[in-house]
DNA sequence: ATACGGATTGGGAGCGCTCCCACCGGAAGC
DNA sequence: GCTTCCGGTGGGAGCGCTCCCAATCCGTAT
């Protein structure tokens, strides 16, 4: 009976026998393995297209021992922090170069204590082959969590401390100071930054290139004036700025959203961007093109972090032991400054 | 011996042996079942701590045909919609709800040519246990195979054409209704609508919305002006629409993203918002506070709707049949109108 | 003809877990 | 005192697939 919508899924050993083979043979035909004559090939691929048969991916799993997917993990403090147009940036990138190697995309947002909770599960039970980790804080235990796994890891952005096997980051201490650097360049003396949290490595070495830049330039660096990557934290922290040190004329925030926060704060407080205070940001996310006046900032391929990161998990599941990447950032002048 | 990192992943008979009970007392107390003896119960939560024991979860599927996974499809044509913030808030609330249910989630963006046929192969091959769908247009092949489908799928939005059997969707008509009949109310006599995509049912249902409150207002509503729910689209048509018809006052785009478009694209053409043309939106999303005027615009509970989304599958999931879910919008008002 | 090497083939033993079921012993009911 | 019942227990048969290995087949070299 020919029906491809049969009740029940139909098994490999129903397919076999319906191609009048051994379900050894149609294994190998399913797998593209050699060993298979032409003409029960041809059975058992037509035994499959009568059947309907779809292979269960649980059930090979269980004698691979592979799981055929690959998740990622986002900590982070908050699960709100997945809100962060970044990360969807990164999962485009990811899902694609997955999708080339045929592995699902498990997400895991791992902020709450439970969420935290499975994803040791999962990296101690080999639910997946592979996972990526990002938006660590330092001290996370997450870190930890990954030494001991005994399964590959990859991390976006290096975590605090020393730095893991395998990673892909950007350039984020040069794209920090090619942009002060530019907004000295454009007769900025007084530059303050408002930085991100000191508790991961970005914000670190964001303010690192933004100190180089200053420092280079025999310019006196402000003290690093920390927010928490948001809009609103941005808009307080320039606030406190504007407060503490009313002679600034120019402000690195160290990424977008919180550019967007200094520039809507500057609004509000009656200066004008950039004639009063320039302000530059850090991503190039949309958000730095609908400011007024929109966001000269750093643009960071974040969908190419995504794909490089799955690239490279690709590579070491297949046995490769690949070197670090750190992608370039480039410096995208809008007129904010 | 007390090693809690043993080189090889442990199974139920070692935990089994080790607390010199059977696999099968050893399961039970691993899945809180009852007909274990107290005795019995602490000898094999001791060997599971000392084995450092982590259930194998794809065995566990095998077995029981569960696979303790949801998936959340994303539809839609090209990969990069998925880079709308909008996903990631429902991604936020999907993910705690389903982190209750303790369900992993499992995500898919669809649009690619591959990544649809690996949908369908996940639908057909019982890779989930059901799947959550999004950003359908119409005459999507998508819809046919979740009707095919041997599991629950719950839809988010409806999709264009007769509702399926679960869904959560929010009030467009009563949202851009509200918004309209706002824009209205502030004076407004020449409202044109930047419509969404009208091969989707938000798209649709936004601009029925606005046509009603024109309407019912005794006005005579525009043709809907379409555009593809992105800022560079809502800008390229706020362009055409003043080029066609000058005499507009007020204009609903269907979405934040447009909106913002819009307000670029008036205040390049040197036009003031809302002085000149009041402009709303559609979503709330982080967008409509970091324009210039900030939007009004509809707040919609998205992370609700994730919640809902995954919510009503794991009732679904678990034999309920649960009833279909609309929920309400609510009108922000800001400075654009 | 006869033997030999390689390509094919099918049987069977898992992968690690769940769950049905038969079995045990003691408390309750008669 | 003897059934009846039930909590507690362990054995065993799968779940659907992969993969090792022994068996078979063929063409060809001897």
């Amino acid at each position: 009976m020919v029906d491809g919508v049969s009740r029940r899924q139909s098994t490999l050993d129903e397919v076999a026998e319906h191609a009048g083979v051994s379900r050894s043979v149609a294994s190998r035909v399913l797998n593209n393995a050699p060993h298979v004559s032409r003409a029960k090939r041809e059975a058992v691929e037509r035994a499959v297209r009568q059947l309907g048969y779809v292979r269960n991916p649980t059930a090979r799993a269980l004698a691979t021992r592979q799981t055929g997917a690959a998740a990622l993990v986002v900590a982070g403090e908050d699960p709100s922090i997945f809100a962060d147009p970044f990360f969807a940036q990164v999962i485009v990138g990811a899902s694609a170069a997955l999708e080339e190697a045929d592995l699902h995309l498990m997400l895991c947002l791992a902020a709450s204590e439970r969420g935290r909770k499975r994803v040791e599960d999962l990296f101690r039970s080999q639910g997946v082959d592979g996972v990526m980790l990002m938006a660590l804080r330092e001290d996370d235990p997450l870190v930890r969590t990954a030494e001991e796994a005994r399964m590959p890891v990859v991390f976006g952005g290096r975590p605090v401390g020393p730095a893991p096997r395998w990673y892909v980051d950007v350039d984020n201490v040069g794209g920090a100071r090619e942009v002060t650097e530019y907004l000295i360049s454009r007769g900025r003396t007084h530059v303050a930054t408002i930085c991100g949290r000191l508790d991961t490595e970005a914000g670190r070495a964001r303010y690192r290139g933004y100190r180089d830049a200053v420092l280079a330039a025999g310019l006196a660096p402000y003290p690093p004036w920390e927010a928490d990557f948001t809009e609103p934290g941005g808009a307080a922290a320039m606030t406190g700025l504007l407060a503490n040190y009313p002679e600034v004329d120019g402000v690195f925030a160290a990424n977008d959203n919180m550019g967007a926060g200094a520039v809507r704060a500057l609004r509000e407080a009656g200066r004008t961007v950039p004639a009063d205070v320039a302000v530059v940001g850090f991503d190039d996310l949309a958000v730095a093109g609908v400011t007024d006046p929109p966001l000269t900032t750093v643009h960071q391929p974040i969908a190419a972090l995504g794909r490089e990161m799955a690239r490279m998990l690709v590579a070491i599941v297949d046995g490769q032991d690949p070197t670090p990447l750190i992608l370039p950032t480039r410096l995208v002048t809008r007129s904010s400054a």
